[in-house]
This record gives structure tokens, C-alpha cells and sequence, in this order.
DNA sequence: TTAGGGTTAG
């Protein structure tokens, strides 16, 4: 009945066996009389679900040779039986050819059939045969066809298609099979219809954990994140038993809404039940305690887990670094290699940007070398934590190096280029970056923005400001945000606007935060205007009233006026308040060592050249016309010492230690914890002129990158 | 008596 003909070309010839079945004992029950055949297709099937190509094939050439037809089948189901095993083994080809050569088949030869192209990724040839089976074979669908041809819908993006199998099967009652039903709401789901899926959801009822971890899985990645919390209340009225794809997408649920509470309640219900916890399960636990700050759960549940791998050594990683924890995220990364365990992508990008928080430029640069070693250079991820990095430490030329190498960029690539030339001043680059995403048809969002409107604060551009805040946000559909509003009061200031920056900010009924009003007062000090200054800094000092900033900004705001009285005040409240002053502290990297430097302080071994060489440097930029402002200092100290206060200013001793150590023509980069003094920034322009460097100071604000006498942030800061 | 669904963590 059986051609032999069914093996394709491409599968090896097998060798000849001569004499009776060699395995035939196999097909013998131990229990039973050998004269008992177990039945061929059961043991078909058998083979199938193990995947046993070798029984299954003995089972074939059996079946040909005995030529006779199972004791209780029709030949229709031994052909059926024989495409389900190939199908299942992987060699949908042989099932076709037996197929094709059936001269009579019923709706299971054509179901078993259509899952084997369905589960090969050819959905489209599963919807050819459907046709076919319809309309050449006169078949009628049932249950089966419907829930492989719906999944065959989802799978080629044919929603119109899958809409009209809805349809069909609404009107046949087929919809009352859970698989269908399931199918429905996977295709639904999958192509981003969650209106479609949801009413799927309310009008059939019925589900089972499968059909709501789709539908749930779905509405998270899509952000709808209330709408989730309701499917989820409605799992619970229903009383389905979760398995672990639902726990790892209702802990992730937990980590986008930082809800700990659901969060611990989920953990407590996860320990009652029998549900045994795999590497997903605990990884989306240590996520979750640590996207909701709870960095000593994360670590907890890390330490008790039994078996490790590179997933959830990244999670706690990621973890630390979400928490600031930078160092911490650093350190395990031996420890893990240490268990064997190999980095991914994924370890790279956050270790990668755990040392973008330490602006560690070295340890970054060896990471970068480590990423390329091993291949994961060209992951996106990686890409974006290397831009991130670069620009984070300073070195925004080499972040742009690796940005323009990328060949996939996403929006945070994107992002990550546009807010990093932003932070370092660079306005007009960054609007450059901007306008070639858009025509590089990329959509932009919320964070695109913010590095935008930054960017036009930078290069002072008042009417692009407006027009992207007001025009072109509202074009793409994206709602403007305390970020971005903060952003326009800075373009604003910077334009020297500040009445009008007052008013807007008066008038827009936004929740101001006190960054948005230290923006507005950082202006009055630059533009001097003492008038709004004084009323803006009643505002901020009621919002916060212990931020040391806030007090070194009204403070240097007065000494620039010469209101000494003004000074004075603000140190007495300062006094009174026991705001804590936290001392100035630069530090810069020679060769992977980090050396830090205090205001003031001679701790450093070799304290004394430094000193010396900062002498040095004043006495050279002097000629310049530099003049130290000691008026700025504590007016109530004698003037020789107020020269000395300024000039052990934590950033000039980093800048003379570089200048000492490093080679003639190499850039320095020191990063400062607060902002960069008046004086200091006056001397360092000057220095970077007559030692011809480039000079980089990340300060709390941004980045200053001095050349040949002048700042990158054109004295605005 | 032969056929069908979700794949999740950083």
C-alpha cells in the first residue's frame, strides 16, 4: 500500500539488515505471551511523544512489510498515526510525502499535517491546506483545524483571516473549546488587539491559566498596566491555579508598578502552594524586590537560590545598579565567573553602566575590550551601555564612535546619544542626532524629549523649544511631563527670560518639584538678577529646607551682588538648621587607580609637589588676568587665607595631579560631587590655555569641557 | 482507535 520511496534525498541511506526484524522483542509486552502484538500505532504514538525516530521508523517498515491493516484500524489511521510520529520527530517532509500519496484522508490526516508546518515556522503553508481541505476535500472543520489555523493567523500577522475563523466559529459553537477559545485569545493578544482579546475574554466564559497568562503577558508588555491588575483580580475570582509563567509575569507586574505590597503577598501565596520555583521564577523575584528598592530581599532570595545561572546573576547585578549601588553591581561579576558561569549581553550592559555610575573610564574601557572579545559587541544593548558609558564618563567623542559603528539602532540608542550630548553642552549635535532619527524613521518618546528640549536650553533655542513642546510632542502623541517642562523653564532661564520663566512656571499648573525651581534661581545667580532671585529663593528653601545646594547657590548668589548681609544670613540659617555640609571632593583615574582629593586636605602622599604645582599653575594663569575672588569666600576671613581656601579646591588639586602624571597632550578628567565654584572654573579656562589640554569636569550639574581658555557650558552652568 | 494551545527572567 505504502510506497517505498518516502525517504528525501537529503536523508542518509540506512544501512542494509538482512533476516528476520532484529528488534521485533521490542514490540513484545515482557508480561504478555509473545504471540500478543502490542499494538503498532499505540507504539507509534508512544515514539512520537519520546521522539524515538529509530522505533518509530522499525514501526514503519513493520507496518509496510506486514502489509496488513491494524487489527482495529482503518489504513486512514495508520497513515495518520505515521504523519503525527514524522511530524513530531522533526521530518515534516516525509510526512508530506506520505500525505500527498494517501489516496483517501480525513480531517486528522490534515490536522496532523497543518501542526507540523505550524510548529516549523511555515503558518502560511497551514493556511494554504485549510483552503485546500475545504474546498478539494469537501472536508468540514472542527475544533482541531480551527485552533491550528487561528494559531497560524497569530503567527503570519493574518488578522483579518483570524478575525473571520472568529467569526466562524462564534456561529458553529466551536468557540466553547478551550483550545479555540485559547487560540483566539493568543492571536488577539499577540497582535497587540487587547480590545479584541479582552472581549474574547468577557464573552465566552471559562478560561484556564493558559488563556490568562496571554492575555496578561500582553497588557504588561503593552504597559497596560491597571488593565492587567484587573485580569488578574478576575484569575483569582475564578480560582485558577497559576503555574510559573504566570508568577514570573505577575512579580514582573509588581516591579513596573513598584507595588511591594502585591509584590510580598504574591511571594507569601508562591511559598503556600506546591508550585516548585525555577531560575525564572526567583530571577523575576530578585527583579522585582529590586526595581521596588528592597536591595537586601533581592540579595536574599540570590543567596538562597540552589542553582545559579547567568540570568540570575545578572538580575541581582541589575539590582545593585538600580539602587546606586555600583560598586556592589562590580564586585559579583568575579564572583559569578568564579561559579563558571559565563557573562551574556545582558552582564555587559549593566555592568557597563554600573561603571558609567562610577565614572570609571578604565574599568569601562576594559569592559568594552572584554564585550568585543567575546562577540557581544554587536548586541544593541551592549551598543547602548557603551554610548551610555562613554558619555557618562566623558568621553563623548568615543560614545559617538560607537554610535555612528552600531548597524541596529533602537530609541534608547537614540536616547542615549541625544541626552549625552545634552549633558555635555553639545545642543546643536544633539538636535543634529534628533533630526536624523526622525529621518531615519524611528519613533521618538517621552525620555527622546526631555534630551531634546535639553538640547535647545543649551544652544538657547527659544522658538525650536516652543515649537517641540507645544507642536511637535503633541503630533506624536506623547504627553508633556514635569521633565520636560522643568527643560523649558532652563531654556527660558538660559535666554535670559526670567520674568517669563517665572510666569510660566506660576501660571502652568504643573507640580513643580524643587529641581524646577533651582533651575529658575541657578539663572538668577548667573544673570545676577538678585530682584526674582530673592522671592525664588524663599520658594526653594520652603521645599527643602536641608538641601546643602540650595544654600551654596542663595549664598554665592549674595557674595556675587556683594550682599554681604545676605551671605551671612544664609549661613545663620544654615547653622540653625543643621544642614549637613558635605566637603568638595574631586577625584580622577591614572592608569585604573583611582585617586581621590578633599578640599584643604594633605592626606595625599605626595601632598607637598601638588600644593607646589598648584602654585604654579596660579602664578602662570595670572599674566592671564586671572584674580582669585576672594570676595567670594567667607568675607569674614583674613584675605591671605581666602586665597588659600580657593586654591586647595578639590577639583584644582585633581588638575595639577593629572597635569603631573600624565603625558604632555593627553586629556584630564576629574569628577566633582558638587558644583564647580565661580573661581575654580575661571582658573581652569585659563589653565587649560597655557598647558594647552583639554581639560573634563563632571561637576553634580554637568559636564565642563575647558580648551584653550574657554568652557564648553560658555559660563552657564 | 489517528490530530490541537501558552515559553515566561536580566
Amino acid at each position: 500500500m505504502l510506497p517505498c520511496k518516502i525517504r528525501p534525498k537529503s536523508m542518509p541511506t540506512p544501512k542494509l539488515r538482512t533476516g528476520p526484524l532484529k528488534y521485533a522483542p521490542f514490540l513484545f509486552k515482557p508480561n504478555l505471551k509473545p504471540s500478543s502484538l502490542v499494538d503498532p500505532i499505540k507504539l507509534l504514538k508512544i515514539s512520537a511523544e519520546t521522539k524515538n525516530l529509530r522505533l518509530g521508523k522499525i514501526l514503519h517498515a513493520l507496518l509496510i512489510t506486514s502489509n496488513q491493516p491494524s487489527k482495529n484500524g482503518h489504513p486512514v489511521f495508520q497513515t495518520n498515526s505515521l504523519i503525527y510520529f514524522y511530524v513530531k520527530c522533526d521530518e515534516i517532509s516525509v510526512a508530506r510525502q506520505l500525505f500527498d500519496e494517501m489516496p483517501e484522508r480525513n480531517v486528522v490526516s490534515w490536522t496532523a499535517l497543518m501542526s507540523g508546518y505550524l510548529h516549523n515556522g511555515l503558518a502560511l503553508e497551514v493556511l494554504r491546506l485549510y483552503k485546500k481541505m475545504v474546498l478539494l476535500d469537501g472536508l468540514c472543520p472542527n475544533e482541531y483545524v480551527f485552533a491550528i489555523v487561528i494559531s497560524s493567523c497569530s503567527d503570519s500577522g493574518r488578522v483579518e483571516e483570524g478575525k473571520q475563523c472568529h467569526g466562524y466559529v462564534l456561529k458553529s459553537g466551536l468557540v466553547l473549546h478551550q483550545y479555540v477559545k485559547n487560540a483566539l485569545i493568543c492571536m488577539y493578544s499577540r497582535c497587540s488587539d487587547v480590545d479584541g482579546a479582552m472581549r474574547v475574554l468577557n464573552t465566552v466564559p471559562g478560561y484556564d491559566v493558559f488563556s490568562y497568562n496571554s492575555v496578561i503577558n500582553k497588557l504588561i508588555e503593552l504597559e497596560y498596566l491597571r488593565e492587567a491588575l484587573e485580569v488578574l483580580d478576575r484569575m483569582m475570582v475564578e480560582c485558577v491555579v497559576w503555574d510559573n509563567v504566570t508568577y514570573v509575569a505577575i512579580f514582573g507586574l509588581c516591579a513596573r508598578l513598584k507595588d511591594l505590597k502585591l509584590g510580598f503577598q504574591v511571594h507569601g501565596q508562591m511559598l503556600k502552594s506546591d508550585l516548585e520555583c525555577d531560575v525564572f521564577v526567583s530571577s523575576a523575584m530578585v527583579d522585582m524586590y529590586g526595581k521596588c528598592g528592597k536591595i537586601l530581599y533581592a540579595r536574599k532570595v540570590f543567596d538562597c537560590l540552589p542553582n545559579r545561572n547567568v540570568v540570575s546573576w545578572t538580575s541581582i547585578m541589575a539590582a545593585y545598579l538600580q539602587n546606586g549601588y555600583f560598586e556592589e553591581a562590580l564586585n559579583l561579576f568575579p564572583k559569578m565567573e568564579i561559579e563558571g558561569i559565563m557573562p551574556n549581553e545582558y552582564t555587559f550592559a549593566v555592568l557597563l553602566k554600573s561603571s558609567a555610575g562610577l565614572s570609571v573610564l578604565g574599568l569601562g574601557d576594559l569592559l568594552h575590550a572584554r564585550a568585543e572579545k567575546s562577540g557581544f559587541k554587536e548586541h544593541v544593548i551592549v551598543g547602548n551601555a557603551l554610548v551610555i558609558m562613554y558619555s557618562k564618563t566623558g568621553n563623548i567623542k568615543e560614545a559617538n564612535k560607537i554610535f555612528s559603528d552600531m548597524i541596529f539602532r533602537e530609541t534608547i540608542t537614540w536616547n542615549a546619544m541625544i541626552c549625552g550630548y545634552s549633558h555635555h553642552g553639545l545642543g546643536k549635535e544633539a538636535l543634529t542626532v534628533f533630526q536624523d532619527m526622525l529621518v531615519a524613521g524611528v519613533c521618538p518618546n517621552y525620555v527622546t524629549f526631555v534630551g531634546v528640549l535639553s538640547a535647545c536650553a543649551h544652544s538657547c533655542l527659544v522658538q525650536e523649544g516652543f515649537y517641540y513642546l507645544n507642536q511637535l510632542m503633541e503630533q506624536m502623541g506623547i504627553e508633556p511631563g514635569l521633565e520636560h517642562y522643568t527643560c523649558f523653564v532652563g531654556l527660558l532661564s538660559r535666554a535670559g527670560l526670567l520674568d517669563e520663566a517665572e510666569n510660566f512656571m506660576r501660571s502652568t499648573p504643573v507640580k513643580w518639584d524643587v529641581i524646577a525651581w533651582r533651575t529658575l534661581l541657578n539663572a538668577c545667580h548667573v544673570h545676577r538678577n538678585y530682584g526674582i532671585g530673592k522671592r525664588i529663593a524663599e520658594t526653594v528653601l520652603q521645599m527643602d529646607p536641608h538641601d546643602e545646594g540650595t544654600y551654596i547657590l542663595i549664598s554665592n548668589m549674595y557674595a556675587k551682588a556683594r550682599r554681604w548681609d545676605g551671605v551671612v544670613k544664609i549661613r545663620k540659617l544654615m547653622r540653625e538648621r543643621n544642614v549637613k555640609k558635605e566637603p568638595g571632593v574631586s577625584w580622577l583615574e591614572i592608569r585604573n587607580i583611582t585617586h581621590v582629593f578633599v578640599s584643604d586636605d594633605n592626606k595625599h602622599p605626595e601632598s607637598s609637589q601638588i600644593y607646589e604645582k598648584v602654585g604654579e599653575l596660579l602664578a602662570k594663569i595670572k599674566p592671564l588676568g586671572y584674580v582669585p575672588d576672594i570676595a567670594a569666600v567667607l568675607h569674614d576671613v583674613e584675605d591671605e587665607q581666602k586665597e588659600d581656601y580657593l586654591s586647595y579646591h578639590s577639583e584644582k588639586l585633581a588638575i595639577a595631579y593629572g597635569l603631573m602624571k600624565t603625558p604632555t597632550g593627553a586629556p584630564i578628567r576629574v569628577i566633582k560631587n558638587l558644583r564647580m565654584c565661580d573661581d575654580c572654573h575661571r582658573a581652569v579656562k585659563l589653565i587649560s590655555k597655557v598647558t594647552n589640554r583639554l581639560i573634563i569636569v563632571r561637576d553634580a550639574n554637568r559636564f565642563h569641557h575647558f580648551h584653550d581658555g574657554s568652557c564648553s557650558c560658555a559660563d552657564f552652568w
